[in-house]
DNA sequence: TCAAAATTTGACCAATTGGTCAATAATTTT
DNA sequence: AAAATTATTGACCAATTGGTCAAATTTTGA
């Protein structure tokens, strides 16, 4: 009930004597970038199964094929290496958010984000249930993030969204719940996958599953917003 | 790792003695009835907050304001209590679904539906909480209910929206995913809540609030599928 | 009023778990 | 090849936690 957070600014590990190296990359010896990408692999699984509480340091090592204190060789502690999954999984996320063009199509532009968003669902669905997990408590390591970095970039693309309204090119809608609906619908299929296949009766979803997914979240979402 | 799991179908409570009498209400004392009702509120919030395993009896008996010992009068295991508030919850979020009218107009009747969804994400958060977590955690207590009564229940509201789809009052959409995102997307205002809040810059979500999501959200959905 | 039934609790376990540490084994550097 | 550095591990704690139990207290009902 008391130590497990840290301020996801604090730099995840310490990098090893040299200051001015890059951010990561080098200053890491091979067997280091090799042994640290198993475990924050295997962190991700474990914490999107279980939370931060739930995972236990001995399932992540194991699924990471180390022992338990070789991997607090890699990470001190357990919620060093909730953060540096949490900081993974944002940057991945962000990046197509940030390119929505102002410039572009409306509709050529948010299609492309639904269906990058949607394929991140696909493809990393542990990434997605990792952040899940993390607003379900209260976001306690994400607060700040949340309310410096990633408001400034939505408030600056809900301008963009705005732009296209004003130019007529899409129809009226409060831009902040638009972005809202689009992450809600996208990351469902990731974060409730076992409700999705159940009520769908299906074993797994395939590519081609998701295919159907893409179209009908673009049919309703832009099917009154522009057009 | 091995005996937290207890499928749903079972009672959640043994009914003392009695045999014919109805499943809830009557067959308790005064004192049960308030003290089960206190502990499944509690319950519900720590649950919410970190999920079965990382929510503490100790933590859940302390809100309820009772003792442990006293706790595990009424519910012997943990995840009896899990299970009993899932239930409460499932009972309660399935009744507007069902309800959904072939014979109304489809604008009015999913306009009702997503006002009362929201309603109950504005209402009981973390009833909402509580089964995103079990979602997450793949869904290990509904599993079976999921891709029984839930699936059922669905397939047959889908039916509901074909009708509308072929008597021309909606436009062409696959039902299951018309489902799904309007599920995600008013379940999003409680389980995302900390981001939701800190990307609007508000330290509390009002009504007010809420009646705006509703008017997005309908504006958005239904625009597009209607009229 | 008094015995039976229901409720509550302090004191305890046994298991789990995050984290430490000294010692050992690899690797790299000189 | 020897020294220095990096990686790995077995053995251990101390704290937490789910759950038990016998004894005490309160409520109920005849």
């Amino acid at each position: 009930m008391s130590a497990d957070r840290t301020p996801l600014e604090a730099e995840t590990v310490e990098a090893p004597a040299a200051a001015a190296e890059e951010p990561d990359g080098k200053g890491k010896t091979r067997i280091q970038a090799r042994n640290e990408a198993r475990i924050l692999d295997a962190a991700q699984e474990i914490f999107a199964a279980r939370g931060l509480r739930g995972a236990t340091v001995d399932a992540i090592a194991e699924k990471a094929g180390l022992s338990k204190p070789n991997l607090h060789y890699y990470f001190r502690r357990k919620s060093d290496l909730y953060v540096a999954v949490l900081r993974r999984t944002l940057d991945i996320w962000l990046e197509p958010f940030a390119e929505l063009d102002p410039e572009g199509d409306p509709a050529v532009e948010l299609r492309r984000y639904i269906a990058k968003k949607l394929e991140m669902s696909r493809l990393y669905p542990s990434a997605s249930r990792v952040f899940a997990n993390e607003m379900l408590q209260g976001a306690p390591m994400l607060k700040g993030y949340l309310s410096g970095e990633l408001r400034a970039l939505v408030d600056r693309k809900a301008q963009v969204i705005r732009h296209w309204i004003a130019t007529g090119r899409l129809r009226e809608v409060d831009p902040h719940h638009l972005v809202f609906l689009i992450w809600a619908a996208t990351q469902h299929y990731a974060d409730f996958d076992p409700q999705v296949r159940a009520v769908l009766g299906k074993e797994r979803m395939t590519k081609a599953d998701y295919a159907e997914v893409e179209d009908s979240l673009c049919r309703i979402i832009l099917g009154g917003l522009v057009g």
